[in-house]
DNA sequence: TTGAAAGCGATACCAC
DNA sequence: GTGGTATCGCTTTCAA
């Protein structure tokens, strides 16, 4: 029961030999269709599946992707699974393996496949790189291949992400121009994401001529927890900027909710934008105006920039769509292309 | 460069036998300290890594899980990425190989691992089963050991998930202590887990002398859009019933919405309860009461159920905390105790 | 306590 | 077109 068949069972039921099983298996050129047809036919009635292991001994010829998340200690951002589901239905339709790996401990990734099993993986995907980050110090000792999610501390290496820079720049000059006079950016940390993001926004200022030092930026704003106390004393020391752009909308909740307790009307007497267009932004009152990330092509140019194709381009940095939504004051809301 | 060592080039080094040197990796007995030794420090300064498919050519020795979900259309609920998080940390810490993989398709699971690699995989974690699930035919006839996530459609089959009955039905029976005259569950589909819940809440209502009538129950609230027009729909026809619970906390998003924009007061006029605890309805406004499952218990007792440990017990029906806030009615929300 | 040799199930190379 | 056979790197069995 549950017996596993061999490509010897098969060169003995067939009468060719295990040679010729493999070149049918294999899809290999030279063999008579007759034969084909053959252990075809077997391979389909005895339902034979190859060993893994055993392909992959004499030579690797299964793509193995590892997915290795440093997970932020917060509830998981929602963009994180949207981005592992694209990459796991390409990995599907190309034949790659994927695994997926949480690591909270960059300090201790002993236990980690990462770090266990070199030659076993071919591709890794870095999220959430941190600075000296000692996945990567791993992947470079061992040659193993990969790719950054959003821009690398590490600028040895490559990176696929969204175009923050380009992104910001183009959302604040468009609000310069329809008179925006301040802002407050939230952010986490001031990685190079975030330093991109802030850049763009005020070149964008500066380039209009406003005044800089009306974009008022604030890091350390963890979670939806800090980006409530940011905004509550905020509001209290009468410092409550025309807009507030945060990083992620999930953080942009605990803006809209000490706003709405001090009874502040958001697309009125201030703005909201945020960043990932997670679905629930839409059913927030008002709608969240936010950046919506090219999930699949940012997925497609991960797996491409590990495995390049004859021919395909590989988009490294991807524009993000801007959804303008309730959360701007009609001033600034206007002309906003919709796509 | 990169050349990779073999126990063969260690018993080189050494001066023993390949096999001592499998002896010392595989930390087996009779293998004199003084050899280990110097087999170890071997190992260590060339940094040897056992080639993982050779080490399971032979006999399987890695143990590798796959978790299955087939994922809904709509965007990804939250629960499932902390879910796949916990899971992948115990993985980590047991020595596991984790492979995640989405499909969208059931009825194209050809390319699939779970399809492609029988013989590859020891369990199979499956997520978001469906009836006659093709996913089940095939780990059946394959004899590839699974858990199901909730209650399984397949009542020969092993699963884990939230007591979803229990929880609903003390909850219902605490509110209909506390005078709950009516009800509505609005629910997506009529899963087993759906039809726990409903039965736990109208077996509540009964128990307590209630008129089972008075509950409400909706099915084919797919997301917080349907939610949002089930609720409209319900405030113009004049048929809000005195508290909402719905299934999935980002489904609730919808009902506040609707309830907002016309001015009904969540909390005072209306109550509303969702399932999941993500972390955005703290920040709601009232923030949602809810039930918070114990995720860690649930990943713990998948993976313990796949691979049964000696003296473990393992929950199947792990019960979810329920976080009163104050989206309840003050006259309900009173006497519960929060852990 | 140690080692020799025979697999495991594919692939690769070279004959025929 | 087809087949023989060495080989991948480890485990297993049995003998010393």
């Amino acid at each position: 029961m549950g017996k596993r068949y061999t490509i010897y069972d098969i060169a003995k039921l067939s009468g060719f030999s295990p040679k010729t099983v493999a070149r049918v298996i294999n899809n290999e050129s030279n063999v008579a269709p007759a034969t084909a047809a053959k252990i075809n036919e077997i391979i389909r009635s005895i339902d034979y599946r190859p060993n893994e292991y055993a392909k992959n001994l004499k030579s690797k010829k299964t793509k193995v992707v590892l997915a290795s998340i440093n997970s932020p200690r917060e509830f998981p951002l929602q963009w994180m699974q949207v981005m592992i589901e694209r990459v796991s239905l390409l990995c599907q339709e190309k034949g790659i393996t994927l695994f997926v790996e949480y690591c909270y401990d960059m300090t201790s990734l002993d236990k980690s496949i990462l770090n266990t099993n070199a030659g076993f993986i071919d591709g890794v995907i870095v999220f959430y790189e941190v600075e000296d980050d000692p996945r990567i110090r791993i992947l470079k000792e061992r040659d193993i291949p990969f790719v950054v999610f959003e821009r690398a501390y590490d600028k040895t290496v490559e990176y696929v992400g969204n175009a923050n820079y380009e992104a910001l720049y183009s959302l604040f000059s468009s609000l310069c121009r329809k008179g925006l006079g301040s802002a407050t950016m939230l952010l986490r940390k001031p990685t190079l994401v975030n330093t991109d993001r802030v850049n763009g926004a005020i070149n964008a200022f500066r380039d209009n001529g406003k005044d800089v030092g009306s974009i008022n930026i604030v890091y350390d704003i963890a979670g939806a927890d800090e980006a409530y106390a940011f905004t509550e004393e905020a509001i209290w020391k009468g410092k409550l900027d025309e807009l507030i752009f945060i990083s992620g909308d999930e953080r942009a909740f605990g803006v809209y909710r000490a706003l709405t307790e001090k009874g502040i009307r958001i697309g009125e007497d201030v703005s909201i934008i945020g960043f990932d267009n997670i679905p629930s932004s839409r059913f927030l009152v008002p709608s969240l105006s936010t950046f919506a990330p090219d999930y699949q092509g940012l997925a497609e140019s991960l797996i491409l920039s590990l495995f390049p194709e004859e021919g395909a381009r590989i988009d490294r940095l991807i524009v993000p769509e801007f959804i303008p939504r309730d959360s701007l004051r009609p001033a600034l809301r206007q002309d906003f292309t919709r796509t």
